[in-house]
RNA sequence: GGGUCGCUAGCUCAGCGGUAGAGCACUCGGCUUUUAACCGAUUGGUCCUGAGUUCGAAUCUCAGGCGACCCA
């Protein structure tokens, strides 16, 4: 409503004509909030401090009644009352007999202020800063949601995060938490000396993941470009040039659908260590984990979406062969062919998908109709089909697998690891097998990175790599249903409104 | 891609074929211990958009937009 804005507009107005800048330079608290609430927590109700204190946030609440009012200051870390006393702010000011009725009708909820005072626990017991000088620091013009109700409506949580931040402390939270799980984890691997090296966001031939890349463009060499599907291929290169352990947390592209579990741009870290198997990485994979979970929620038993979840290691492992078998009663070890396979999964009321042309494929089908989604507790599948796992080094004794586990937790993959492939004429082989599948039609399959295999043949140490998405890691440790709740700006359409071209319609 | 639901005041919502409503916020008046302050008065609308049915549409129908959830 524009009137509301105009009143504010007119109250910054009138904050100039007193020679206050509606939006001051600077202020220089003594404390924040949370500090004076605890280091006063002895002060009993109805006592005064004589502590001069500054204090800065934003306009919660504001109460006024005659001649005395209370409003309710926030900054980072919470909310303090302000005591505001017609009388002792008239004392403190006797060239200003105005500062009363300043302080109460030219701030609004929602403006940023900074106050000057002493300490004060009210009769009912509310800590308060006993205002003895005010400033404002910036005035809002615009209206704060419902401060009972908040923000309901999803989509303009989305759309406007600020206002969300400011009314829900659990969004806030959220983010405090997401921050806490990034800092904690980049500081276990740099003591154990991974080093985090930044790989191309913009490449020519996007590469390391069976997903469909972002096409982008660079105006001067006129070259077509991609935004990166996966970090693999690049810290590979950084292991065949010797750095030992790497590894890089940042932003994943994939031009893909949205749902409560995808976002177009998402948040992976991959990690690689050489001399390493697929059994160090599980390893490691639960103790990174368990540590960022005892860091970001105090212990590793957690609750997601009513479920108890427990995160303490060392954690389930089965093959998906197993894991098959006792879901459905099928042995994928014994069909010689696809059409044995599909048979058999048609009995047992299983979808056999015409792309699923591998006994393989089927057995991942099976595993992600019947499986998948029961893998509450945390849980790593071991064994994935060749043909699924271009990236992945053929299993040390079962044919036709390789060395590859995913992890899931609450029915959601979490993390994907592998002794990686470092045999450079493999390598070859089940590329060009990707790119025969792309060649007929499947656009997630894997193209030929001829510089990739070039490194490989110089010569890369025995690895293990690992893939652990952050978004979804960060949704198990704030209970939090959608990837959007940890996404501070998640991607949403555009809103549509009346487009000049649609006139032409009526 | 399919299905279900939603969109009404700045915010939270009611109204479901017959004058567009409430609480909070805003504005004005009152109030020196409130904390969802309270009491009184006022103000505030493209009922998502468009078309249709009807004497009459926020309400019914169709199309579109945006979103949520479920399924693929």
């Amino acid at each position: 409503m524009s009137d509301l804005r105009e009143t504010r507009l007119d109250k910054a107005r009138a904050l100039e004509a007193l020679g206050q800048s509606p939006y001051a330079l600077s202020f220089a608290p003594s404390h924040r909030t949370a500090q004076l609430q605890q280091a006063h927590a002895d002060l009993a109700k109805g006592e005064e401090r004589a502590e001069a204190v500054a204090v800065a946030g934003r306009l919660m609440t504001r109460r006024v009644m005659g001649k005395l009012a209370f409003f309710t200051l926030a900054d980072e870390t919470g909310p303090i009352q302000l005591y505001i006393d017609k009388a002792s702010l008239e004392t403190a000011h006797p060239h200003n007999p105005d500062i009363f009725s300043q302080i109460t009708t030219l701030t609004d909820a929602g403006d940023w202020i900074g106050v000057h005072g002493t300490l004060k626990r009210t009769d009912r017991g509310e800590l308060s800063v006993k205002v003895s000088d005010w400033q404002m620091l910036s005035k809002s013009l615009q209206p704060l949601p419902d401060k009972w109700h908040g923000l309901a409506d999803v989509e303009k949580r989305y759309r406007q995060r600020y206002l969300d931040l400011i009314v829900s402390p659990h969004t806030r939270e959220t983010f405090r938490r997401r921050a806490l799980l990034v800092s904690t984890m980049r500081r276990w691997l740099d003591e154990r000396e991974f080093l985090e090296i930044e790989t191309p966001v913009l490449q020519s031939q996007a590469g390391g993941a069976d997903a469909r890349p972002f096409a982008t463009h660079h105006n001067t060499l006129d070259l077509p470009l991609t935004l990166r599907i996966a970090t693999e291929l690049h810290l590979k290169r950084l292991v065949v040039g010797g750095f030992e352990r790497v590894y890089e947390l940042g932003r994943i592209f994939r031009n893909e659908g949205i749902s409560t579990r995808h976002n177009p741009e998402f948040t992976s870290v991959e990690i690689y260590q050489a001399f390493a198997d697929y059994h160090d990485m599980m390893v490691l994979t639960e103790t990174l984990i368990a540590t960022c979970c005892q860091a970001v929620c105090g212990g590793t038993v957690i609750e997601y979406q009513g479920t108890s979840i427990d995160l303490t290691p060392p954690w389930t492992r089965a093959t998906m062969h197993e894991l098959v078998q006792r879901a459905t009663g099928l042995d994928f070890n014994a069909f010689s062919s696809r059409a044995q396979a599909a048979a058999a999964m048609q009995a047992v009321d299983l979808v056999v998908p015409e792309a699923a042309d591998s006994v393989g494929r089927l057995l991942v089908e099976a595993f992600e109709q019947r499986v998948e989604s029961s893998l509450i507790q945390p849980t790593f599948v071991l064994d994935y089909p060749v043909e699924n796992s271009p990236l992945a080094r053929t299993h040390r004794s079962k044919p036709g697998l390789v060395e590859r586990f995913e992890l899931f937790i609450v029915g959601r993959e979490t993390a994907n690891a592998f002794s990686e492939l470092i045999d450079p004429v493999d390598q070859r082989r089940r590329l060009e097998a990707q790119q025969e599948r792309r060649r007929a039609g499947d656009p997630e399959a894997q193209t030929v990175d001829e510089d990739f295999l070039h490194a490989l043949e110089v010569g890369m140490p025995p690895t293990g790599g690992l893939g652990i998405g952050i978004d979804r890691l960060v949704m198990l440790l704030t209970d939090s249903p959608s990837i959007r709740d940890v996404i501070a700006f998640p991607l949403l359409r555009p809103e549509g409104r009346a487009e000049v071209g649609s006139d032409a319609m009526g």
